[in-house]
DNA sequence: AGTTATCAGCTTGTCTGAGGAGTTGATGCA
DNA sequence: TGCATCAACTCCTCAGACAAGCTGATAACT
C-alpha cells in the first residue's frame, strides 16, 4: 500500500472531517484512544499523534484523566494561507485598504522621526528606481510603504501590512519579470491613495512625497 | 513531581525556544529523535508527539527517512491573538480601513442581490435600533456592515472583516453597557466612511443608506 | 572516466505492552 | 443530606521491536 502521508496525518484529517461533520459537538468529549484506534484501524500511538497535531492546531485539547475535547469546530484558517490562495487583485485591494487608512492616520500622527524615516526610504526608493526596476527596487518600495504604515502608529495596521508583505513581494517580483501592465495600475493606485490621504492633511509629508512622485513619473517615462 | 503541562508539551516549548534562539536555522535538520530524547531526558515517543505538535503549528516538518526540518523560525502569530491583544482604537481603525475600501468597491461591483441584502440588513438594523440599543442591535449592525463588505466581492476583505467581527462584537457590547461616548464617535466614523465611499459612486446604494442614516440620527436624538 | 546499481546505515513511522498519574462518578457511611 | 472513599475510566510516558524511506558511499558496468 502506497501512502503519501503518514498514517498519523491521515488520522488527523479524518478526525477533522468528523469534527467538521458534527459527529462531535463543540466542547464534547471524543471516544478514548483505544476506541478511536480500533475505529480507524490504527495503533494507539498513531491516534495520540493525530490528536497531538490537532491540539497544536487548536482544534482539540486533551486533559489527562478526563479525555479529549473539541475546542474548535474547524482549524482556524491560517491567515497567510488565505492570502496565498486569494487572487492577486483581491490582495492588492486589501493592501490599498490598509495603506489608505494608514496614510490618513499618519498625516495626523507622524513624529519627526517618522518624517525622517519617510524621507530616507523615499530616497532609497528613488535611487533604486534610477536603474531598471529590479528586486532592490521592490524592497525599497516595500520599505517606503512600510514607513507610511509605521507612521500611523497602529499595531493592527502594522501587523496587517506585514502579513501582506510576503505575498505582495512575490507578486511584485513576478510582475517585474513579466513587465506586467497591471503593475503600474496597482502600484499607481497605492501611491495615489497615499497622496490623496495626506494632501491637505499634512503639507510637509505631502511635499516630501511629491518629489518622489515626480521621480516616479520621470522613471516611468524613461 | 508536579507537572501542569504534559511532558510532550514541555518538550515542544523547549524545541520552540531553541528554534527561536537560532540553534537550528530555517530549513535545517534537527538531530534524530533518539538524540533529542536523550538530550531532553524523555522517551522517544514523547519527542515524537512534541514534533507532531509543532508540525501542526507549521513550525516543523518531518520526512520519513530524512529527518525533521525547521520550516518557520517561530510559530506564526495567531492573527486572532493579535486582535485580542491590540487596543480597541487600533482595532476600530483597522475595521475602518477595511470597510472604507470595501464600500468603495461595493459601489462599483454590487449586484442586484447585494443591493437587496443591503436593504434587508439595513431594515433589520433600523428595527433593532427602534428600542434601546441591545445585543440584537449589535448583531443587526454587524450584519449590515457585513453586507457592505460582501458586496465588494473581495475574498481577502471578507475574511479580514470576519476576523475582526468577534473582537468588534465584544467591544460593541461592552460599550453598550457602559454607554461609552467612544461608541458613537467610532460608529459614526464607520458609517460616515461608508457614506463617503458610495456617495457619487452609486446613487441607488447611497439613497438606500440615507434612509438609514436619518433613522440613526432620529434614534440618537431620542 | 563517467554512469548506473546496489547496499549499508541512518532516519522517521507504526504497533504493542506495561505502568504511572489524574479525573469522575458511584458507593457507602455518618 | 453531606462527605470520604474508591474503582474504573481516562490520558501520559516509557521501552522495545520492526517496517518503510532516504542518502551517500561503494561497486559494477559501459
Amino acid at each position: 500500500m502506497i501512502r503519501r502521508h503518514p498514517l498519523a496525518e491521515q488520522a488527523a484529517e479524518e478526525l477533522l472531517r468528523r469534527i467538521g461533520g458534527g459527529e462531535w459537538a463543540l466542547g464534547q468529549k471524543l471516544p478514548g484512544e483505544t476506541t478511536l484506534a480500533a475505529q480507524l484501524g490504527v495503533g494507539r500511538s498513531t491516534i495520540r499523534e493525530a490528536v497531538r497535531e490537532l491540539a497544536g492546531r487548536r482544534v482539540l485539547e486533551s486533559r489527562q484523566g478526563a479525555g479529549v475535547f473539541v475546542i474548535a469546530q474547524q482549524a482556524a484558517e491560517d491567515w497567510d494561507q488565505v492570502l496565498r490562495r486569494a487572487g492577486i487583485t483581491d490582495v492588492l485591494e486589501g493592501r490599498l485598504a490598509i495603506e489608505s487608512e494608514a496614510a490618513r492616520l499618519a498625516a495626523s500622527r507622524r513624529t519627526p522621526a517618522d518624517l525622517k524615516n519617510f524621507r530616507r526610504t523615499l530616497a532609497d526608493r528613488e535611487k533604486a528606481s534610477a536603474t531598471a526596476p529590479d528586486d532592490r527596487y521592490v524592497e525599497a518600495d516595500l520599505a517606503f510603504h512600510r514607513s507610511v504604515v509605521t507612521a500611523a502608529h497602529n499595531a493592527v495596521l502594522s501587523e496587517l501590512f506585514d502579513s501582506f508583505q510576503p505575498r505582495i513581494r512575490r507578486a511584485m517580483i513576478d510582475m517585474l519579470r513579466l513587465d506586467d501592465k497591471h503593475r503600474h495600475r496597482h502600484d499607481q493606485a497605492a501611491h495615489q491613495a497615499i497622496a490623496d490621504a495626506i494632501r491637505d492633511r499634512d503639507p510637509e509629508l505631502a511635499a516630501a512625497r511629491t518629489r518622489d512622485h515626480l521621480g516616479a513619473v520621470r522613471s516611468s517615462v524613461s
